[in-house]
DNA sequence: TGATTCACG
DNA sequence: GACGTACGTGAATCAG
């Protein structure tokens, strides 16, 4: 077809493609030769991915993808400075390269690349040529520097964000319309690509000029008429500088394209070409998928040239790449099957298990069967509780037929889930184990699927079963609501037919096994064995006992809290709609914001990125500061608020009607970082920072006769910093005992701590913090309210007493971005895969880079602590209840309160031992008393 | 469902 | 006078 009316043109920007693909995967290999494949891998996958999507009315007629043929280019004649200081692609990326163009070819797209130009100016010229041809463009990618190109039937679409920008969009990020880009573009400089621009002159400033004054050439001919002196000095000197700029951003329209755009015409990939490439790139699932999508049969796994030795047991049969086959699963309905399956277990010594209830809450939710998995696609499902759909009035449906009695199973497969030398697999363990527990069954040993998947590939992604499946076996799980349906018409598994149970329960099984068999080698490659086996495996049961163990609550505190809260928000209520002269809904920011700053028309009214105005606590403070009366009830009426529904209300509803205690779930592969994330209800953020939430306290006691003690890290991510980054003199401070925030001043302010100002000190102790949070003048400036210029002082002063902070956080960044990872002390790693994007994500990922090892050494510390505690206070009459993040509060005899606190102190401080040897002393604080508030 | 707000370390 | 920011979480609520 020839390329004109009607025609649509796909552009691709392939580098983008690979660097993206690159920092998203783990390192992979090819296991034959060690080949490093990981960003070919993700590159196929997007390009697949790419090609599923493209059908319906907008798919492309023509479609190509373009690369940089070398980082050399005509603009370093023009400038040699010009993308000078990018770092070179990893050592492990370079070969993979040429790589990616053959697997282009192989899906049988047209690939393109020319010496001298960069892909941007091939994409500029192919758009012009396709535009003049009457047809359209879509450019696929989210590069700023393309963004010039957009109208006239030219559109970008940011594959990531799964967003299309067109004119308005680029209006919106360069305050003027594509044809105006250059200019600005040269103007602002950009000091990622090293174009010099305008000194001083950002995008706002860039925008604001092209706009008065048409276009550069204008403004670089009138800058004389400019009436500030700074920025009319700036043009004037460096107007040579400016038009250089230009040229480098520019695109060029006209270079020589080695190819027509007829060309280019859309082609169905060759299956045979490839399925062939994918398999000799050993991409087992892609290439299966791939071929199961084009209709062949997936070729045969190219032998491994390693000499395979001979007498080696038969290799397990090839796993992850077995079809889901759902009818070949069993379902156990009598003895002599269950006993067979037992016996399978026993001959293999391990099996994958999963167990289907009536709920997510395991102290509430009922078993209603369990499933077994032996092999990839030998899955089982013994049906224990599930009742016909046809119940009584009152929804008590009688035991379906054909299940084995729960007491024979459990009677059965007891010996097998306690045998030590049995090992049971599976996706979320903790959740199995706790159920099991309570019908008197101790599952041990345990692997974890999801705790391997975190210890190899915390930053990445998600770590629950269907993200996994998704991602490393290419299997989308059956969604469990196409079972139980959602909302108001939800049924709980109990009630769902037994056929259809067997297929949902044994596919868990199954896809847990075959992910086990593909991780279990790979923690030992990915170095996290050590992490997986002392920080993530062994918290398991330790965990499941706290929440079992849950809290007592005193259901009539809470109460009357919840009483007097509605008073007091009643009253607020009416004295706000008195100010305000009207109604309205005081929880809608949307309605505050109208009645503050239209209606009262009071200053300082913000608009975020969604139109809507800011009501923040900063800013109704602000409000309230100027002397405003209604922001500052707005303000009581929202802590009062914020204190009724989610602790008083809702903590009373999580009261277990048996246990009269409050059961947590503790989440291990929540954070990034290795902390915690405690759930349904979050016993985390408890309040205690304000007199009024303190007291929500008082509700969480102790069982009469016993003791509340609370032990707490004190300082310990600034210990962690002083270590970490090696500062003598904040070392030696946590050394001798001394006040460390008051050090600090005395340090920065040069000023005696004796008679220190308490004001000195909280911002030393800012500025503390601020370090650990990836400092920066904006966001000090902001939490002390001071400007901007002073809090940037500030931190320059810091950084000059304390030279080693930012060579440990300059370290902590150029690491995450050579290796896409960071690690704590004790060897977690946590990915860091945005930390070489652009704009304002670089920010955000440069500062949790700087903070992942900080925080995340000091979670691996506690998490030592509590694996250790079980056995430390075995002794003792004392229960392990809770933590938050660095306190363990627990539960204890009255008359053994003080040998408690000395056990759990010694295990606390000495957790780090002796795999780290701390430079720093950790300390440990203690409290008890009878309820929460008094023991911290 | 996403944005906003706010509780904690 | 800058692209825009403190790090990590979970829950309740509003609005579309």
């Amino acid at each position: 077809m020839t390329f004109g009316k009607g025609s649509h043109l796909h552009l691709i920007d392939g580098s983008a493609f690979i660097f993206r693909a690159y920092h998203a995967l783990p390192p992979l290999t090819r296991k034959s030769d060690g080949l490093p494949v990981g960003a070919v891998a993700g590159f196929c996958n997007m390009l697949f991915r790419y090609v599923e999507g493209n059908s319906g009315p907008d798919a492309p007629t023509h479609a190509a993808v373009i690369f940089d043929y070398s980082s050399k280019t005509f603009r370093n004649e023009l400038y040699p400075l010009y993308k000078a200081q990018r770092p070179e692609p990893p050592e492990d990326l370079r070969p993979q390269f040429p790589l990616t163009r053959d697997a282009t070819r192989a899906f049988n797209i047209c690939c393109l690349e020319v010496e001298d130009y960069e892909a941007d100016d091939i994409i500029a010229t192919l758009s012009c040529q396709a535009r003049d041809a009457g047809g359209r463009v879509t450019i696929i990618s989210s590069d700023k520097d393309l963004m010039q190109l957009v109208g006239d039937g030219v559109e970008m679409f940011d594959a990531m964000k799964n967003k299309r920008i067109d004119r308005e969009e680029v209006f919106e990020k360069f305050g003027v319309y594509p044809e105006k880009v250059v200019d600005v573009q040269a103007l602002a400089g950009d000091s990622v690509d090293n174009i010099p621009g305008a000194p001083g002159i950002g995008i706002k400033t860039a925008a604001l000029l092209i706009n008065e004054y048409g276009d550069l050439e204008t403004l670089l001919e009138r800058a004389g008429e400019i009436k500030q002196p700074k920025r009319r000095q700036v043009l004037q000197d460096h107007a040579e500088q400016i038009r250089i700029s230009r040229k480098l951003v520019e695109l060029h329209c006209d270079m020589p394209v080695p190819i027509t755009l007829d060309e280019l015409e859309v082609r169905r990939p060759d299956p045979q070409v490839l399925t062939e490439f994918l398999n000799l790139m050993e991409f087992r699932t892609l290439t299966k998928r791939v071929a199961e999508k084009l209709g062949v049969d997936a070729p045969l796994p190219a032998p491994t040239p390693v000499a395979e030795a001979r007498d080696a047991p038969a290799p397990v049969p090839s796993l992850e790449q077995l079809p889901f086959d759902h009818a070949a699963y069993t379902c156990i309905r009598d003895e002599a099957v269950l006993i067979e399956w037992i016996g399978m277990i026993r001959e293999r010594g391990y099996v994958a298990l999963d167990t289907e209830t009536t709920g997510l809450d395991e102290m509430r939710a009922d078993l209603v069967g369990i499933c077994l998995a032996v092999e990839p696609g030998k899955a089982a499902y013994i049906p224990l509780g599930h009742r016909s759909g046809s119940g009584d009035l009152f929804g008590s449906a009688a035991l379906a037929e054909g299940q084995l009695p729960m007491q024979v199973v459990l009677d059965a497969l007891k010996p097998v889930l306690e045998d030590p030398a049995i090992l049971k697999i599976g996706q979320n363990m903790k959740y199995d184990a706790k159920m099991l527990s309570r019908y008197g069954i101790d599952v041990a040993p345990i692997d974890d699927t999801m705790l391997m998947s975190y210890a190899m590939h915390s930053g990445l992604h998600g770590h629950g079963m269907d993200t996994l499946a998704e991602q490393y076996l290419s299997h989308s799980c059956i969604p469990i609501k196409s079972l139980l349906g959602s909302g108001k018409s939800a049924i709980t598994f109990d009630l769902v037919p037994i056929d259809e149970a067997v297929k949902y329960a044994a596919e868990d099984a199954d896809v847990t096994l075959r992910l086990w068999q593909l991780f279990k080698p790979q923690l030992h490659q990915v170095r996290v064995t050590t992490v997986y086996e002392t920080l993530e495996r062994p918290l398991v049961p330790v965990l499941a006992e706290m929440e079992r163990a849950g809290i007592r609550v005193d259901r009539d505190v809470l109460s009357r809290m919840s009483n007097a809260f509605a008073q007091k928000m009643a009253a607020l209520e009416a004295e706000i709609h008195e100010l305000a002269g009207e109604r309205f809904n005081i929880g809608s920011p949307k309605q505050l914001g109208e009645i503050l700053f239209d209606k009262m028309s009071l200053q300082g009214g913000k608009k975020g990125k969604t139109g809507a105005y800011g009501t923040g606590a900063d800013v109704l403070e602000d409000l309230a500061a100027e002397g405003h009366d209604l922001p500052a009830r707005v303000l009581d009426w929202r802590q009062i608020s914020k204190l009724k529904s989610t602790y008083t209300d809702a903590l009373q509803d999580h009261i277990h009607p048996e246990t009269g205690r409050v059961h947590t779930c503790y989440s291990i592969a929540g954070a990034n970082t290795g902390r915690l994330a405690s759930t349904d209800p979050n016993l985390q953020n408890i309040p205690i920072r304000s007199e009024e939430g303190r007291r929500i306290r008082t509700a969480f006691v102790a069982e009469p006769g016993k003791k509340l003690i609370a032990l707490d890290y004190s300082q310990i991510e600034l210990r962690i910093l002083a270590h970490m980054a090696d500062i003598p003199a904040l070392r030696e401070a946590f050394r001798q005992g001394h006040d460390i925030h008051a050090m600090t001043a005395s340090e920065m302010f040069n000023v005696p701590l004796e008679g220190m100002d308490p004001s000195i000190r909280r911002q030393a102790k800012a500025i503390n913090f601020g370090v650990i949070y990836g400092i920066s003048g904006f966001g000090l400036a902001r939490n002390l309210r001071i400007p901007r210029d002073q809090a940037q002082r500030f931190i320059d002063t810091y950084f000059e007493r304390f030279p080693g902070i930012r060579d440990y956080m300059d370290r902590t960044v150029s690491e995450a971005r050579e290796q896409g990872f960071v690690t704590t002390l004790f060897g977690r790693k946590i990915h860091t895969p945005e930390i070489n994007s652009k704009g304002p994500t670089a920010g955000f990922a440069r500062r949790a880079a700087i903070n992942a090892p900080i925080q995340g050494s000091a979670a691996d510390i506690i998490r030592r602590a509590m694996i250790r505690m079980p056995d430390a206070i075995a002794h003792l009459p004392a229960r392990m209840l809770l933590q938050v993040h660095d306190e363990l509060l627990f539960e204890v005899d009255e008359a053994a309160v003080d040998d408690t606190i000395a056990a759990v102190r010694q295990v606390m401080e000495q957790a780090a031992d002796p795999v780290v040897r701390l430079s720093v002393p950790l300390v440990v604080d203690a409290g008890q008393g009878d309820s929460w508030a008094e023991a911290h």
